[in-house]
DNA sequence: GCATTTTTTGGGATATCGTTCATTTTTGGG
DNA sequence: CCCAAAAATGAACGATATCCCAAAAAATGC
């Protein structure tokens, strides 16, 4: 019966009993997600996966919605959090890109569900994974500025890339790439952005420690729920 | 009780009974794909679409994934054909990849139910989709042959490319992009391939004619089935 | 107009859906 | 160890899902 708990699971391991019921909740839900995509998936198949009586998921979710985007928002913070510090000690916009999209990539590889529940439901629930463009546009921005991208960048560009680095990600999820995904694609990006070739080349191509995968980030532990009659929807 | 009737149904007017109801559940398939998603339609929406009881679908169709490989056929069978036909006269690789492109998108956009259709079906179904893909490829390795293409082509580039243009087209769909999307992407793509720029933004801008929506190809007329005693799915 | 084949019909069997809520179990402080 | 608060439970609701099939309706050939 010692199930191997999930992300959120071992998270909350410390937590109060609420807490980690919603966080075996979240990890199911992501499995289910990944799976059946948003509009495919059902509260019934989720309470199933986390063992745990239908009604219990009323306690923690107003419906299947609200647990996505708690779920959405998690995973999005956790990542962009985790991989900027991962780059703090980098300046240069293109090594920042180039970094960021592989660390993103190998990142979800080595979490395969929570890179297929991002595949399956950035484009249901466009605005909960904003805040990853968001991030994308401003490093993008800064390299306009650094004089190192001749391309303007707006939101058509932005949308441009990231559908490439999805699409490199989701290669890499179904096998059809190896590790290499995240470098070629940020090669092809860069060359895009008419960065010159030979720079672009170095920069995506150029080993690079990657970090280990350490999830998700502790959460703050609360002492107490001071309130809440009905469940929270949005951390 | 004239209802205005959809591409598929227009184009069996002429037909028996069997091939106009079996058309007019192809558009109503279309309408709640393109609305829900492949997971999130149901058989029973489709019917009530269709205004079709609901035990006549099952006589022509064996479920839902069978209605949705068959209308994903035909949609990219008559999407490819009517671009191919508009590009008989061209013979340049690059400008029939700017101008398949272009037309792709303004066709899609102009028979939206179509577009959304291919971007929330074309994921999940992507052996559906593989001929829009293949035909990509084989542009651009007769423009690699024709020595335009500096850049290697292989699967993972022709799925990058693929990528930027469905992103585009999905801008196009929700409003974010006006007409000027298919250029754009087109650019892009070209830059990405080591196109010389001013040629890229040549092929890419140059005002050009793009045809008029002309659909469905009409289906060849069988004057009656000859067996079948149960619903046959691919066409 | 009649008989035969083709096609559609709609209700019924069965399963699962989301959701509520009265009840039971677990938790944790004194 | 006991008791109040917190949390989880699972039976039960109506709505809706898929799929089948005997019967009705429509089309077709003579």
């Amino acid at each position: 019966m010692t199930m191997t708990l999930g992300p959120f699971a071992t998270a909350a391991r410390q937590q109060n009993k609420s807490a980690r019921t919603r966080a075996r909740l979240m990890d199911a839900a992501v499995e289910v997600l990944a799976r059946d995509g948003f509009e495919g998936a059902s509260v019934n198949e989720i309470v199933r996966v986390a063992d745990v009586a239908n009604g219990t998921f009323y306690v923690h979710f107003r419906d299947k919605e609200a647990i996505t985007v708690a779920v959405s928002a998690r995973i999005v913070s956790d990542l962009t959090d985790q991989i900027d510090q991962a780059m703090t000690d980098l300046d240069d916009a293109i090594e920042r890109f180039s970094f960021a999209t592989r660390q993103f990539i190998e990142f979800a590889h080595g979490l395969p569900q929570w890179g297929w529940m991002i595949l399956r439901c950035a484009p249901a629930l466009r605005d909960a994974y904003q805040p990853m463009e968001t991030h994308l546009f401003s490093d993008l921005v800064r390299g306009r500025r650094q004089g190192q991208i001749p391309q303007d960048i707006d939101a058509f560009l932005v949308d441009t890339i990231f559908a490439m680095v999805t699409a490199a990600l989701a290669a890499r999820l179904r096998g059809a790439a190896g590790p290499e995904a995240g470098s070629r694609v940020s090669e092809l990006v860069l060359t895009m952005l008419k960065v010159p070739p030979e720079r672009a080349q170095e920069v995506a191509w150029r080993p690079v420690e990657l970090r280990e995968i350490h999830l998700p980030v502790l959460p703050k532990v609360r002492a107490q729920r001071p309130v809440a009659p009905l469940a929270a929807d949005a951390d």
